[in-house]
DNA sequence: CGCCAGGGCCTCA
DNA sequence: TGAGGCCATGGC
C-alpha cells in the first residue's frame, strides 16, 4: 500500500522522468520539452491560459490544431480575440470541440485580459487571483488551478479525471470531490509550484500509458501499491 | 469504428 | 448539492 503522496510522487517521478509541463507549441521551430525556461514569455503565458480553457475535456493533439490555427491567424493576442467575431473565432478552433462555447469563453477571457493585464494578474496573492479567475464564465476548478499553476507559476495542485481515477483505484474507493481531493494534496506536500507542475504532468502520463478508463495493469509500475491492480481477477 | 479526451454550465429534483 | 444533459471534433 502507498504510505503517502509523497511516497507516490518519488514513484511515479522515479517511473516516467520529468515532464516539463506545459507543453508549449514549437509552432515550427523545436523546442525541447525538457528545456528549462527561465519564464515564459507573455506570449507563452497567454497561450498556456488559451491551451487551458481550449483543453477542457478535450485531448491534447486536438488543442494543438486549435492553437496552431490561432496563431496562423496571429490571434495569439488578447486584443486580437477580443476584437474577431464569435463566430469567426469558433470556425478557427473548431478542431479542439465545443467549439462555439470555447470562442465565447476565450473573447469573455481576452476582455478581461484587457481590463486586468498579465503583469497586474502576477502580483496578486494566489487566493485572490483564484477567486477572480473562478468568477468568469468559462474558468471552473481545474482551469483556475491549470492557470495559476503553469502560466502563473503559483503552487495549487491541479485536480482532473485522471487524478481523480488514480487516486480513487489506488486506494479502492469511489472519486471523491474536486476541492476535496485537491486540500488532501495542498495540505500534505509543501507547497512548492515545480513539484505540484510535475506531479500533476506524471498523473497525465500514468492515466494515460497503463491507468486508462479500460486500465492495463499487467505491467503497471504501481500494481503493486494498487487496490484495484491487486484486486481479485484483477486485470 | 466505437470509445473517449487534461470540464463547465445549466436545470431540476 | 448532486445527478444528468449538453456541448463536438478527431485520434487511436
Amino acid at each position: 500500500m502507498l504510505h503517502n503522496l509523497e511516497t507516490l510522487f518519488d514513484n511515479l517521478r522515479s517511473t516516467y522522468g520529468p515532464q516539463g509541463w506545459w507543453p508549449v507549441t514549437d509552432h515550427g521551430e523545436h523546442i525541447p520539452t525538457y528545456r528549462k525556461r527561465e519564464k515564459f514569455s507573455r506570449a507563452q503565458q497567454f497561450e498556456i491560459l488559451v491551451g487551458a480553457i481550449l483543453t477542457q475535456s478535450t485531448a491534447w493533439k486536438n488543442v494543438e490544431h486549435a492553437l496552431n490555427a490561432l496563431h496562423d491567424h496571429q490571434l495569439l493576442d488578447p486584443v486580437r480575440i477580443a476584437k474577431i467575431p464569435t463566430a469567426t473565432l469558433a470556425s478557427i478552433i473548431r478542431s479542439a470541440g465545443y467549439h462555439n462555447q470555447k470562442a465565447v469563453k476565450l473573447k469573455q477571457f481576452a476582455k478581461f485580459l484587457l481590463a486586468h493585464p498579465l503583469p497586474k494578474l502576477e502580483r496578486m496573492p494566489i487566493e485572490e487571483l483564484r477567486a477572480l479567475l473562478l468568477a468568469q464564465h468559462g474558468i471552473g476548478p481545474e482551469t483556475a488551478d491549470s492557470m495559476l499553476l503553469y502560466a502563473f507559476a503559483k503552487p495549487t495542485f491541479v485536480i482532473d479525471a485522471y487524478t481523480r481515477r488514480i487516486i480513487a483505484r489506488l486506494e479502492g474507493r469511489p472519486e471523491e470531490r474536486y476541492e476535496a481531493l485537491r486540500q488532501r494534496f495542498m495540505t500534505t506536500l509543501r507547497p512548492d509550484a515545480g513539484v505540484f507542475n510535475e506531479y500533476h504532468a506524471l498523473f497525465v502520463a500514468h492515466a494515460k500509458q497503463h491507468c486508462r478508463v479500460r486500465p492495463l495493469c499487467e505491467d503497471c509500475p504501481l500494481r503493486s501499491d494498487c487496490a484495484y491492480g491487486r484486486a481479485p481477477k484483477g486485470r
